[in-house]
DNA sequence: ACATTATTTAGCAGTATTGCTAAATAAACT
DNA sequence: AGTTTATTTAGCAATACTGCTAAATAATGT
């Protein structure tokens, strides 16, 4: 194996890692489906439609952005979230691959 | 929806909470791997090849089984996991039909 | 400059998870 | 019955996670 896909690999497993950390909590599941289903959302309309205080969701967002399963866009003042899908397919498709 | 469909639904709702918080960590996920890999495991081939202790290990395995992420059957004084590769793979193409 | 709006950071208490060692169970062997 | 082998359960300390409120930041509007 390469030095370079040896990296790749350890990466791969970081990012894993991180993703199936930040998928563990159904309240960040649930976010992901939302802005998914939304297409973007800003921390508000996130935070608006969930129970859990503000500070709380927020913190959700940034275990979600870390993983790489969420990305940011400042616009103003507003914070526009956006799934990053490739990441999570990757991931669950590796995991396929391994079962298939 | 009808009752029944209903029900399911809830039923799919905990065991996608079970199967990603045993998927949390690293070692379950190993273990999972290396299960799958040779089609089944006794607890001590599994627990010989980690480094946390035994019981640690017996935990983990618990959890995965719980999250029926691994059938275990008695053999003697052995119990042979082997993995449910189904549960895994429904909770896993659930969420990239999501994504599609 | 000041107030408002959007969102995060800090700090803390409660709970859950992990990992360990020591003890318990339970089947198989002598 | 007593010993060995396979594995789990109990109990505990350390760490991590969650959720909250209060305070901070940062952009916008007056």
């Amino acid at each position: 194996m390469s030095k370079q896909r040896k990296l790749e690999g350890i990466q791969d497993l970081e990012v894993a890692d991180a993703v199936f950390a930040a998928l563990a909590h159904p309240a960040r599941r649930q976010i992901l489906l939302a802005v998914h289903y939304r297409g973007s959302c800003n921390a508000g309309e996130i935070a608006n439609r969930f129970e859990c205080s503000w500070p709380t969701t927020s913190r959700h967002l940034s275990t979600l952005v870390k993983a790489e399963l969420l990305q940011v866009d400042k616009a103003g003042r507003e914070r526009v979230y956006r799934v990053n899908a490739d990441v999570l397919r990757n991931v669950l498709m590796q995991w396929l691959d391994f079962l298939a």
